[in-house]
DNA sequence: TTGAAAGCGCTAACAC
DNA sequence: GTGTTAGCGCTTTCAA
């Protein structure tokens, strides 16, 4: 309970605060012998220093922020830990926020970033066109969007050609021999899922395949939505010989729904998603995947908001890295 | 960017910096003229208080830390969920960090919570008797453990009975008919893998089983881990006529060595596991599962913190809430 | 009821 | 090279 500061450690080493301020910072030099009996105070008082009262003086904080958009999903996980190690290289440390795809929610986790000085915020946004970064960029703390871009500021972004890859990935169904190749959508809000969606258009036409508006069905990035969107998909006569599912999620719900109806795949229908599932069980033999360099994408997102946080100046940037079909 | 302080409120509702504090918080009342001042000063500025200075007086934040062992398990997520909902109905937020089970990592996010000060941190240890919560102590940061128990501290715990659930589970699995069940257990140092191994050996002698060594492999509460640990156990002679898997991330693995052997459940062998798998392919009905109120465990954490938080004293209290066995 | 003033723990500016 | 001083933004005595 003990509340050490740094007067008594000033004090046990017989110097100033400012001499213990000193030697814990890359302040000018000190005399050695000073260094060893603060170093030492230091340890034996067990003496932390308090961020809040430095931060007051300093204005600098180590801790960045991610808020993303759904915990469970382990394209966040990945991108997470890439985040984490690009941060503790350079001595920061990030804290998680999960909004749930829940705009209220993610005000919330915004406040709270401002609220605590958080030095920057890696994003990805619950909606392109509502999510608002206003007050962090009243306070000059930069954000970096990750997967999903925004539209309400420009902000630096780290993700995928979502377009290219889905349109690639129907390529792919064609080759298999697929014609009638059913969508399954995700949120309107969502640019990847707007993305996707011209993606799978533009593989069509690449095909000479007509695009046909049943056969697209809009889902919520979530297992139920996908599950919901199959089941409709499935019901239509003829049946669509493929499904291109736009995220991991719903494909759990896609896969649920294919055995609900009796159909096996790649035998009975061909199926084709985004994002890694390695999570699942075994799964990805059989499908078409499009995955993401998401460790990469979190790593690159830490350095691009690091440099932002070390007060560089430039315009926006689009980091694309490249999404490959497994 | 504009640095808005409470004395530029004061500044343009004409009153001292002392008002504006009083109106903001619970403070003795003030006048209902200068309330309205003050509030629309508050309105027109955009001011919001820097929680940082705030603290340097009050000693009190408003945000818990929630520092979980592995982000990808869905046991988690859930439970994040219910500490949210708890936390921010007494206007605490949350935040979280992700160990990885690497006690490292651990350390240096109750540094981090320690470092910000954090109102109560919310803890799955990655070790039973390695992981150290001195520093919180220290500093009179109430900790409550989630799921796994501390040894190194005698502090709060919600969790499920874990030898009883465990228990259950076999004596089901013989009920069906099995009579060589397999163990699948997690590592050492946690003490949900304990309980659970020590349920599994009373299920046996419950059911008049003899407990042999072979039959119980070590995994890491992953997916590769179980996978490893299945296969060891599929190449016993006569094979087990059952998995009974300590966790959902190794279940996963198992069900890929099942099919790796080309074994069919319930089929060729039966399968039970501990946790929802509801979030896998319908996984579920063909298994024995042992499921825990998740969300429950994270709200009655968090409830319990927050007392904490606000000064309650009592003995370290251990609540358990029941599993099921679906 | 309100304002003035002190001080939380720290670091930056200025003296020495 | 080191100590002294001031002040970051806020809340909380203490007076008025």
């Amino acid at each position: 309970m003990s509340r050490i500061t740094i007067k008594d450690v000033a004090g046990l080493a017989g110097v100033s605060p400012a001499t213990v301020s000193r030697v814990l910072n890359h302040g000018p030099t000190v005399a050695e012998e000073l260094r060893v009996r603060v170093l030492d105070a230091v340890g034996r008082l067990g003496y932390r220093p308090n961020s809040q009262a430095r931060f007051l003086r300093t204005r600098a904080t180590t801790v960045l922020g991610v808020i993303i958009s759904d915990i469970t999903n382990p394209f966040f996980t990945s991108m997470v830990r890439g985040a984490e190690d690009a941060a503790s290289k350079a001595g920061y440390s990030v804290v998680l926020a999960n909004t749930d795809e829940d705009l209220g929610k993610e005000q919330r986790y915004i406040e709270v970033a401002v609220a605590e000085n958080m030095a920057g915020v890696i994003l990805s946004p619950a909606s392109t066109s509502r999510t608002s970064i206003a007050l962090l960029s009243e306070r000059g703390i930069p954000v970096v969007t990750v997967d999903r871009r925004l539209q309400t500021a420009k902000v630096d972004r780290v993700g995928v050609n979502n377009v290219r890859a889905a349109q690639e990935a129907v390529l792919r169904l064609v080759d298999q021999g697929c014609r009638r190749i059913g969508f399954i959508a995700g949120p309107a809000e969502v640019t990847t899922s707007v993305d996707r969606l011209a993606g799978y258009k533009h593989g069509l036409k690449a095909s000479g395949l007509a695009y046909r508006n049943e056969l697209v069905v809009r889902g919520d990035y979530r297992i139920e939505g996908g599950r919901a969107a199959a089941h409709a998909l499935l019901a239509l006569r003829p049946r669509p010989d493929a499904l291109f599912v736009s995220n991991n999620l719903m494909t759990l719900g896609a896969a649920t729904a294919l055995r609900e109806h009796g159909l096996g795949y790649p035998g009975d229908i061909k199926l084709a998603a985004f994002d890694d599932m390695s999570w699942t069980l075994g799964l990805s033999d059989e499908i078409t995947l499009i995955s993401q360099p998401t460790y990469e994408i979190g790593r690159q997102a830490a350095e691009l908001l690091l440099r932002r946080v070390a007060g560089e100046q430039f315009p926006a940037r689009h980091v694309v890295l490249s999404a490959s079909l497994a």
